[in-house]
RNA sequence: CGGGGUGUGGCGCAGCUUGGUAGCGCACUCGCUUUGGGAGCGAGGGGCCGUGGGUUCAAAUCCCGCCACCCCGACCA
């Protein structure tokens, strides 16, 4: 494919658009690649389309490899199924939903476990059919409550979703093997640097899952990493490592003391080593105990229910990490202390929850056997040498702790913690029997007797990808496609006038001839700098130029990624593209 | 949803305080010159000033509502 400049659809921008923050969103933008056409929609031109494609390509050949057989399920789907899965409660406002003129209900799909599986359902029945793998690339729908930096997160956006319907669960450990495999592969190809996390698997419900972060400051994924292993996993799948339990009974008896004014763990603290509480001093943040009163609700309720997080006092509550332990509840601070006098805000201990009857969840650092100066239930008045185990009785452990850098890590317990950012682009789960179990998936069985399958379901960002790319490609001048998504593989300048148009046009078709898609700049008119500073722009990692030395039969011949400039014999030229678009 | 910012030709902006014929640069069209790093001169085309209401003889400008975009947070396979 020749595709020319002079009558491209493409119009560079000299000036950064101002509502553009994020270097892809910048770039894609300035240089002709979309436009935004509708709140949290974008509209591909011709060298963005191009792009997104070669994405594509790379993301079918890779799923069809892995024995992905690739369907097209509708985007716009009854009300119904996602009922009957639940999802249509649990996704809320997030789904775009709208009536027929009958005034049925429908939504545009945000994925599509539930028609994958209803498909599945509606043509296979024996166990010889299993196990199978079905794969789709298409448009889904997410009434975001935010979009945000241009392609990165938008309400409608290309997916590629996959679907593995397997008989039992070594089937889909394997067919899940198998996904995360192909989506390395995937993304090496794409040329992104990327990190796997382990992820909590959310409103898919499901065991396993894991996230495929692409790495870059811009990313709205905050994930954990170890400096000394290989760890990853975001935050809210981080364990933490349990301290030891000890004896109970190697502690003070608990006591009371006075403490007036000190609702706050910082407060408290200070009273504390002002006032040698217990005849010692030295206490700190990670000596008390803090009970954060939370509200939770269970889906489909509307009341919810108390429940008290105990958390070393020098740690918050991380409310997301929280809700990810406690799905699919959802959690909000309590905040109606005029309802339940018998909490004292700001002085809550663990000692009379149970006979409260309020359920009581504790970090696994408060282990067994641990110590802890915390609350007294009484508007100032705290308790020393409470211990876990003797004075109260957790009724379990909860991630519900902030996780900070520096924290040890869970793995290999040698190293520390840090954070990082990250743009996810790919998720892989193993779903379980959630979606065969509402819709009654069963394969009939070599003994007679019907097998209900397991899923897993696989999901890429697509054009989040193309964002990522860019994000992770580009430098001050412009975009740096890697050969493997570049709309076209070599960029040829004609820079002069209609005898160097017409050479650059004539080893276009050279190379259009030897397989390759080619872009010309053949405008005429413009200047060179012009030409330059778009072709540097538009990101094509091979430039040719063909100019002032065109008469003595020399052409030059750019990299755009490092800059390297060498002049070639016009004769040679057609050989040397070749052999570096071959080399990459 | 909360906080902050912004909406004026395709892009970047001025004008708004103090109401009175909508402007500049780039881009676009035509002519001449120029042609290896965002050329020059001349002549042009293109804007219900985000939107709805209000105040006023008169609103881009003042007041109220709404919408959209950007950033932070909440949310989010």
């Amino acid at each position: 494919m020749l595709l020319r400049m002079s009558t491209l659809f493409l119009r560079t921008l000299r000036e950064d658009p101002a509502e553009a923050e994020v270097p892809s969103h910048r770039l894609l933008l300035r240089a002709g690649y979309v436009r935004r056409a509708a709140p949290g929609g974008y509209t591909w031109l011709p060298l963005g389309k191009l792009v997104l494609d070669r994405v594509v390509d790379v993301v079918r050949a890779e799923m069809a490899a892995a024995g992905g057989q690739e369907v097209l399920l509708p985007a716009l789907l009854p009300r119904a199924p996602y009922e009957a899965s639940g999802r249509w409660v649990e996704y809320g406002d997030d789904i775009f939903t709208l009536k027929d003129r009958r005034g049925a209900e429908h939504l545009l799909a945000p994925t599509h476990e539930e028609m994958a599986t209803l498909l599945v359902r509606d043509l296979y029945s024996s166990y010889r059919d299993y196990p199978v793998l079905l794969f789709q690339v298409q448009t889904k729908f997410r009434d975001e409550a935010r979009q945000r930096g241009g392609l990165l997160r938008t309400r409608e956006f290309l997916m590629k979703d996959a679907y593995s319907f397997d008989l039992t669960d070594d089937g889909l450990r394997a067919a899940y093997a198998t996904m995360r495999a192909a989506y390395r592969r995937i993304f090496d190809r794409l040329g992104l640097d990327y990190t796997v996390v382990a992820a909590m698997s959310g409103a898919m419900g499901g065991s396993a899952s894991e996230e495929f972060l692409a790495t870059t400051p811009v990313g709205e994924d905050t994930y954990v990493g170890c400096t000394r292993c290989d760890y990853a996993a975001n935050t809210e799948a981080v364990v933490t490592p349990p301290a030891a339990a000890t004896d109970p009974a190697a502690h003070p008896p608990a006591a009371a003391y006075d403490t007036p004014d000190t609702p706050t763990i910082e407060s408290l603290v200070a009273h504390a080593n002002a006032r040698r509480l217990g005849g010692r001093d030295g206490w700190t943040a990670a000596d008390t105990l803090k009970n954060v009163v939370v509200a939770v609700t269970a889906p489909g309720r509307d009341k919810p229910e108390l429940l008290v997080v105990g958390v070393p006092g020098d740690r918050e509550v991380d409310l997301k990490r929280l809700e990810a332990s406690l799905h699919p509840a959802t959690v909000a601070m309590f905040d109606d202390w005029a309802s339940r006098p018998d909490l004292v805000r700001g002085y809550v201990g663990p000692q009379v929850l149970a006979d409260l009857g309020i359920r009581y969840l504790v970090d696994p650092r408060v282990s067994a056997g641990t110590a802890w100066l915390t609350g007294a239930n009484e508007a100032g008045r705290h308790a020393a040498d409470v211990v876990n185990g003797r004075d109260f009785t957790p009724d379990g452990t909860v991630e519900a702790a902030e996780v900070r850098a520096g924290d040890p890590c869970p793995a290999c317990g040698v190293g520390s913690l840090t954070m990082r950012r990250g743009i996810e682009i790919g998720h892989v789960f193993q779903l379980g029997r959630r979606f065969t179990d509402a819709f009654a998936l069963d394969a009939l069985g070599a003994d007679g007797r019907p097998i209900r399958p397991t899923m897993g379901c696989y999901g890429i960002g697509v054009s989040r990808a193309v964002a990522a790319i860019a994000e992770q490609h580009h430098d001050e001048r412009g975009l740096r496609w890697p050969a493997a998504v570049s709309p076209a593989a070599v960029h040829l300048v004609a820079a002069g006038k209609e005898e160097q148009v017409r050479a650059a046009l004539e080893l276009g078709r050279r190379l259009v001839d030897q397989g390759l898609r080619v872009f010309v700049d053949d405008r005429v008119g413009v200047s060179a700098g012009v030409k330059f500073t778009d072709a540097e722009l538009i990101g094509i990692p091979l430039i040719v130029v063909v100019g002032r030395r065109l008469a003595e039969g020399f052409v030059e011949v750019r990299d755009r990624p490092t800059g390297d400039r060498v002049d070639v014999p016009l004769s040679e030229v057609e050989a040397e593209v070749l052999r570096r678009v071959a080399t990459g």
